[in-house]
DNA sequence: ACATATCTCTGACTGTAGTCAGACATCTGG
DNA sequence: CCAGATGTCTGACTACAGTCAGAGATATGT
């Protein structure tokens, strides 16, 4: 069977079998669209804003469930004090109560389904799901051009420097932010993208101009992401937005310590050059003709 | 993580992921609903009836999603000549080529999840998804007693015989069947059962009273089920019927040609005892205290 | 031949999910 | 302080999925 066969028939007997079951609302009379908010605030209280972002709702219909929750005593609502354009939603007790009938719930199928199966089959199947589940979610990481101001990009690049300061010997600190700097990274002479997975980013980097080439700068991966592939991913991506913005050539600098990022851009086709700027903490500086 | 936790993980990111793409079968303009019964027809033609149990559906429903169908020139419906009733449902040549388009998006739904991912993520993902169908095929599998001239009996017995004729060195040729030989395998003195999944039969085996003790007859497993345990939960199931039949002893004869069969056998706790009838065909004999 | 069962179809509903266009409140940069 | 941006909410819709109660046609057993 092919891959994509062995994909297909599995979507339709898992969503045939199990999907099915989770429509079914979990038996608790309540809509489903109701039932993942509840869920999802349960997990962590947020804004109405970042509810909208995680479950990709119209505001005008999450204004709505809201309601509706608040109707039943199930969440409380109220204005964000730094911002009171903005709205807290977080759940009372009942619907703390509600949330852990939901989980008992959830538990349950789950438990129904492996039941029949022997310790050994679930040992099997638990591994399988497991592999399945990190390599579905590295295929389906959207890669996302964003502003260098934005939130997401913020993170990312926070977490770049919090990486590198903890992986150098003796620290990092970063360059003074300056308005330049993130000018640098945006259209129409640069770009930073960020590797979005639930709502997190799990991966980042930035292209920019730099003397007749494109160079690439703080490309960084979440530490439960190595391996599945999507730092190659960011790069070729970043490779091609140079191209968009009209290089051949596209350069990037390295920290010696950084020895998983210097395999990959050996393996991605990059030369080791001489050193080309005087950042301090570069070691290694790679370059490629696209 | 626990069993479950790995399953309801996998069942977020997965439903949420591609699942969701599932449901914008609307890249077609149809609704889901006839769109699915679309697929339904194309992949069997049959009475609406069939489809009805196939699906699920209302009858009502049926009636006029099959309408639309009709509308564009997807389907025909006609009076079926043996029982004017009823109804026979089949592609028009548009409906064909709809069809086909249908199948096509599903691949390149299927390739654009895989296009990701490297060739080795792809074969790890791949061979997950294996297991993982298979067994939770397997854990969804419902085991029934049946009437022994039932459909679903006597395809798991017609398959029993077949593969043993192809088995066995010198072939089989199964004893003339009889009234008896189908009473013996019905209350109040024994009982058939079938593992049914996706409307097939793909496994069974009898349990029939011999000499005051509980026989287990005619034991098969479906070639592609081999390795999901269906055998020993089958055989497990058969055990706890012939307890409810009064019974503490049950045996079982064997050929030596099913090695997998044998090994299962012993590995359930069954003990090797000597010849207890004449069956040309059996080679190894078991037996186990209930 | 007749009562009864079976099958399909239509009309009349309900509930859920989701979209879109503003109204209104609040923040932010100049 | 004001203009424009941002965030939330309401009203008014649409589409889809599904249910239920008959009506009417056709088969079946006696």
């Amino acid at each position: 069977m092919s891959d994509t066969a062995v994909l297909r028939r599995f979507n339709r007997s898992y969503t045939q079998r199990i999907g099915a079951l989770e429509d079914s609302f979990l038996g608790t009379g309540r809509p489903l669209g109701e039932n993942r908010l509840l869920f999802e605030i349960g997990a962590s209280p947020a804004t109405t804003q970042e509810l909208r972002e995680r479950l990709g709702l119209d505001s005008g219909y999450l204004s709505r469930l809201l309601r509706a929750l608040e109707a039943d005593g199930l969440v409380e609502v109220s204005p964000d004090p730094a911002d009171r354009r903005r709205r807290l939603v977080r759940l009372t007790s009942a619907g703390a109560k509600t949330w852990e009938e939901l989980e008992r719930l959830s538990e349950q199928r789950a438990l129904r389904l492996l039941e029949p199966l022997t310790a050994r089959q679930r040992v099997r199947l638990t591994e399988a799901l497991g592999v399945a589940d990190l390599l579905v979610r590295a295929a389906t990481v959207s890669l996302e051009t964003v502003d260098p101001t934005s939130a997401y990009a913020r993170e990312a690049m926070d977490r770049y420097y919090a990486e590198l300061d903890e992986r150098f010997p003796h620290g990092f600190v970063p360059d003074p932010h300056t308005d330049d700097d993130d000018a640098s990274l945006r259209a129409p002479v640069g770009a930073f993208v960020v590797a979005v997975s639930d709502g997190r980013p799990v991966a980042g980097g930035g292209v920019r101009d730099y003397g007749h080439a494109a160079e690439i700068k703080r490309m960084w991966v979440d530490g439960g992401w190595r391996g599945a592939g999507l730092g190659s991913r960011l790069l070729r991506h970043l490779e091609s937005l140079a191209r968009g913005l009209g290089h051949t050539t596209v350069r990037l600098d390295t920290n010696e310590t950084l020895l998983d990022a210097i395999a990959m851009y050996d393996r991605a086709g990059y030369d080791r050059v001489d050193r080309y700027n005087d950042n301090p903490y570069a070691t290694h500086f790679f370059q490629k003709q696209l």
